[in-house]
DNA sequence: CTGAAAGCGCTTACAG
DNA sequence: CTGAAAGCGCTTACAG
């Protein structure tokens, strides 16, 4: 194998040297500089990383973790972000986690063996954060929930605005007449720390001014984010409360499963029941029919993230939390009713 | 940090005996084994894997390669391999490819820079493996397709019998009483190498077997594996082939873009148009109508993959090549018609 | 069974 | 601007 004390003889510099090329140091002759590249160059030289980093103390890979292995949303960036490191030469480790998983105690333990460089999280639960994060002195990043509340000056987050979007489908919903609507996803046990929490506040929102009756126990079912959980509790929802015309899944991967259900259960959306999503994911272009749902901007998330964290992990940058654009797909899957 | 030599002053023995109680050599008295676990355990000590690897010369991670990641199917495999790495205490990297990129090239790049422990691929030409796998000398796995006729002493490889899959789902049309048959997907230039070959070798001797007559220019339209190649491939298969009752999409993603692209040329499945997929993806049990598929043992295929490529990495067993299970689950999206 | 020591391939003060 | 040398945290012959 080729080492830097072959690139050192070859070139007639010394190994010192041939380090602070590789490493882009300023204090080199531009002799040097060219010699030690052209060597580097004919004998198609790598340093091996694992020298690199056990000198550097700072391990490998920047983590993702993966939050709902079952969650088609987060495939999507999952694949830009890791597509994204790459290109900035940057090495990329993921790790999947299950949906109620404790994804902050996952990165201590990483943390402890792999140092990594920093961490990408790809949904969280604030409730985690706020009890261990400062446990960890890597830049990390949140995707798709806000972590600007927290205040831990290396933890950057990224989102739409759940709330905002969360009021504009069910205030959608509303001026199409529907007053018997039926929400679904997330978990009732952990609100005020998922993602959910700030869609169903801004769903709250939107009740209220339209003069619509929310009663959680009729109208909220929740839901894993996958597409049996979307269809499980579909099912519960329209059996204890039939004379719903219309539901919004927190998630188009639930909202895949909904539509099956509904289906399953001799009903028709949109005919019968009409059905938001949100993501905006690949699928949800696909359904029949196509589902009207809240597209997040999966690129734009994927590239503030990976940005932000290599800026943080070479510059020191400060973190940032903001939010994302996001947008409304009319589909095919809301009808307007007259009642 | 504690380090091994933290170890070895709580505990009283040297690092060279914490190094043997950590990597389970058998002579060390168990006397010194218990004490030095006991203050591994107090201390919660995680060896420093670069350290460790850049003795052992082997590098990091066992590194999945995934070949398409807008192909639906190996988001699952991909998964459960991971997780079932994770649980083996093995770190696994992951790396997304183009469809089309050569995924033995991308290998032989990163064995120079991170000298993976073995590489895992999800999908692959045969031919670039024909080509460049001697450069690669670690154990290997290659998954969904077979690589025995290659003869590669490090690489292993698990799949269904893709000619005989091919064969039952014709077969199937064709007793259903179809006899003007699509097949979409896969590269026409890539002939003999991509999994499509056996998949489509099956369909001939179906169609033989049958008496039917299957023309190229008419009845093969090639695809992406994703659902807009689906989508795209379908309408243009359609158009020059009005005459088609029946699809065969060489994969589930293919096909949900099929059943769409369908819907908005104004025709029906299955009343219209059967169609048939391959994978039996999660996504395929939602679609409406729900796919008939040929149903892949994910599980089985992940797991033969991780068992195999540890016992090499560990214990030099051999390379092996295996057929897995599979079977054709119907659905709702093919319908018998009469002539 | 155990310890002392060399060395894996790098980076980085330090001295010049 | 450059080189010689120490040291990152481990593993593994070697000697006993």
């Amino acid at each position: 194998m080729t080492t830097i004390k072959d690139i050192a003889r070859l070139s007639g510099y010394s190994i010192g040297t041939v380090s602070r090329v590789i490493n882009n140091h300023p204090d080199v002759s531009e002799e040097a500089r060219e010699k030690v590249e052209q060597v580097i160059r004919e004998q198609n030289f790598k340093p091996n990383s694992n020298a690199k980093q056990l000198k550097q103390q700072s391990n490998s890979a920047i983590t993702i973790i993966v939050k709902g292995y079952e969650n088609m949303f987060f495939e999507s960036i999952l694949e830009r972000v890791q597509a994204m490191l790459i290109d900035s030469g940057e090495e990329a480790a993921v790790a999947f986690l299950d949906e109620y998983a404790n994804e902050v105690q996952a990165a201590i333990q990483l943390s402890a063996s792999r140092k990594p460089k920093g961490f990408i999280f790809l949904g969280g639960n604030l409730e985690f954060f706020r009890q261990d994060f400062h446990n960890i002195d890597v830049p990390s990043v949140l995707l798709t929930n806000t972590a600007e509340e927290l205040g831990f000056p290396n933890l950057s987050s990224f989102t739409i605005d759940d709330m905002e979007a969360g009021y504009k489908v069910i205030d959608y919903l509303a001026k199409k007449g529907h007053t018997e609507i039926g929400i679904i996803g997330g978990s009732a046990s952990q609100i005020g720390s998922q993602i959910g929490f700030r869609r169903m506040a801004g769903c709250e929102k939107a009740f209220a001014e339209n003069g619509i009756e929310f009663v959680e126990e009729k109208q909220y079912e929740p839901s894993r984010f996958s597409m049996s959980g979307g269809y499980e509790s579909t099912q519960k929802l329209l059996k204890k409360n039939p004379k719903i015309t219309a539901i919004f899944a927190i998630g188009d991967t639930i909202a895949i499963g909904a539509m099956r259900a509904i289906k399953d259960m001799g009903y028709s959306v949109p005919d019968d029941i009409s059905i938001i999503g949100y993501d905006g994911i690949e699928s949800s272009r696909y359904t029949i029919p196509r589902l009207t749902t809240i597209r997040q901007d999966t690129e734009a998330l994927a590239k503030k993230g990976v940005e932000d964290i290599l800026l943080r992990i070479n510059y020191n940058h400060p973190s940032s939390n903001e939010l994302i654009a996001f947008h409304m797909i009319e589909g095919e899957s809301v009808i307007r009713i007259n009642k």
